[in-house]
DNA sequence: TATAATGTCTATTACATTAGTAGAGTTTAC
DNA sequence: GTAAACTCTACTAATGTAATAGACATTATA
């Protein structure tokens, strides 16, 4: 799990269509306005989170992006996990990693797991209609870098 | 925070002096072999964790490295931040991120900040004495990949 | 006092990731 | 039929990662 700037952006694009949730689609302009993003780069941002299943998009004149669930319906960690990968520090925790022989006596193992697991029950608790009402009752019509 | 290949080998050469605290210096080539690391790649992370305060070096004939205190006064949270960067994960909880114009209002900011709260509470608890305990208890000798 | 075994230091390199940029194509309301 | 939208593929500059290379400095001891 790293929040790099794309994975970043892509919260905010995510929060954003929550937050208009049930209206008339967003346009990528409008979205990379409201939250500084460079339009070309939100593009594709956009597009593979239409593969995640997160947006949806329609195409022409009017078109722009939707929310493809209600916000109740997309829970933090799930969006975690697709835009800042793995949630796991890495090392012997990630599947690929073959450097401990003895991979069940490694001592480190054990926190890295605690660590995963503690990251994991915070980001799980959380759906982005958490995270509406939060930025709504803060802030008014904020949002987020607007 | 991230587990990289430099920062499982400087977790793992720390280990390793630890559970030879009190004894001879090991040489570099030595905590090479027991954890498979590449020796000109070890010779310089040995450099940097010397500088970290963390190891001594005796040159010379009998030369090798040294624990520079003793495993109950090296906490992991302070040689986690050392070897693999602060434990938040980026974006707004660093401070050098300025996307966020009302930096207050980020409703993301909370959930980084609970992730880095926790993690650092899992770090802390912990020493090289901890580790090296639990090493022996579990694995007799094993140490930790040899 | 020579020498072998050790640590020290600075450069260089191959590869992957990140954060974009560029441009041509497709769809649809009007 | 055209303007305003999304779609797709390719390219690039900068940075980080994981080494590798080679010359240099120090010290125990034969």
């Amino acid at each position: 799990m790293r929040i790099t700037y794309k994975s970043d952006y892509s919260l905010k694009t995510i929060l954003n269509l929550a937050i208009h949730y049930g209206e008339e689609p967003v346009t990528i302009h409008e979205l990379a306005k409201r939250s500084d993003i460079p339009i070309k780069f939100l593009e594709q941002i956009l597009l593979d989170l239409k593969r995640g299943g997160f947006v949806e998009s329609r195409r022409g004149k009017v078109g722009g992006y939707l929310l493809a669930k209600h916000p109740s319906k997309i829970g933090l960690l799930e969006v975690v996990r697709f835009v800042a990968g793995p949630v796991e520090p890495i090392a012997c925790v990630d599947k690929k990693y073959r450097r401990c022989r003895d991979i069940d006596k490694c001592v480190f193992r054990d926190i890295w797991q605690k660590i995963t697991n503690a990251t994991e029950k915070i980001l799980e608790e959380v759906t982005f209609e958490d995270l509406v009402k939060k930025s709504r009752k803060s802030q008014g019509n904020f949002v987020y870098q607007i």
